[in-house]
DNA sequence: GATGATAAGTTAGCATGTGTATAATACGTA
DNA sequence: TACGTATTATACACATGCTAACTTATCATC
């Protein structure tokens, strides 16, 4: 509704250019340096962010994986299985439902959770260097309504499990 | 030097899981959002990012792309491969260069500059739903901030390029 | 029970990005 | 001119994400 008197259509243009790739390259240069920073320990970030969950509570089922990573189930399988062969975690049959497959953490994994901790907040630093903490609550309160929006935009209506999700 | 002051460890922690998330989501949901109108067209939303610099600037070199778009030169170089096979762009010999090709549009590129303005349009719309023109301007002001400490972060200290070009 | 819809996970094939290594060309300097 | 270095593009191997199609299992209903 207020996009249209807020924005004419050639602002939309100009801002486009800007808008498609500062968020792209904001979220791949973070992914790049939390890499470079993980490597040493034979991780990935896009691991870590599996792992992260897995370390709030243990044995998700890897559709809800799936839906807190807002990835696809595909993806997630995928993840699993180097996670598997790497042996970071282990698959193990839900005891009444013979399709699910829970994910658990192994020793190797826990064994990690400071090492994964620091390097997200070494990367958090280097994001927000020079940002007071009331510029980072806003940038994050308007980032969380953007991806509002575009969920609301993508799947209709679902429900946002990621916000209400442990902190 | 901040962000020691604004950023306890431990709140660094908690935003982590908030601040990592939501850009990556952010992110992808607009690439999904974004491919999702393109494909009618046989266009995917990179092949789009790279379309458009062509159309403000044709004949740029592979190099200058992946400087412009923040990519490595072999990501480029595939996409170039893929956009070339479907007749979009074609690769031309540099006059007095003969390391370098430059790439060009063809007609069927050039015939599509309104859909693709259209398209990029239409994720702005729907992912600043809501937002008044200030808040858009101060959420982009915070991430082209980000940005640029990120880009500190990993290169050290290379120019900015992109910011730079034309908009 | 049988039947059909739904759900969880996998496989196959693709696009996009990375890093490393290589080939060809250009350039600065002895 | 020749040598060493830098630049441009590509080949290879991989991780991550997608869609579509499939298997297996659960569940609702007749």
């Amino acid at each position: 509704m207020s996009h249209q008197s807020a924005l004419s259509l050639t602002e939309d243009r100009r801002i486009e250019n800007e808008a498609g790739l500062i968020f792209q390259h904001v979220a791949r240069q973070r992914i790049k340096l939390l890499d470079s920073l993980l490597s040493p320990h034979g991780l990935t970030s896009a691991q870590v962010y599996l792992i992260n969950w897995l370390l709030k509570r243990d044995g998700l089922t890897q559709i809800e994986l799936a839906r807190l990573l807002n990835i696809g189930t595909v993806a997630v399988s995928g993840m699993v299985d180097r996670l598997e062969a790497a042996d970071w975690v282990e698959r193990r049959a839900h005891p009444s439902d013979r399709r699910t497959k829970r994910v658990f953490l192994k020793q190797s994994a826990t064994a990690k959770e400071q090492v994964l901790s620091e390097a997200a907040a070494r990367v958090n630093e280097a994001s927000f260097e020079g940002l007071s903490e009331a510029e980072v609550d806003q940038l994050l309160s308007l980032m969380r309504r953007v991806r509002g929006n575009l969920k609301t935009a993508l799947d209709g209506d679902a429900p946002d499990l990621v916000s209400n999700a442990p902190g």
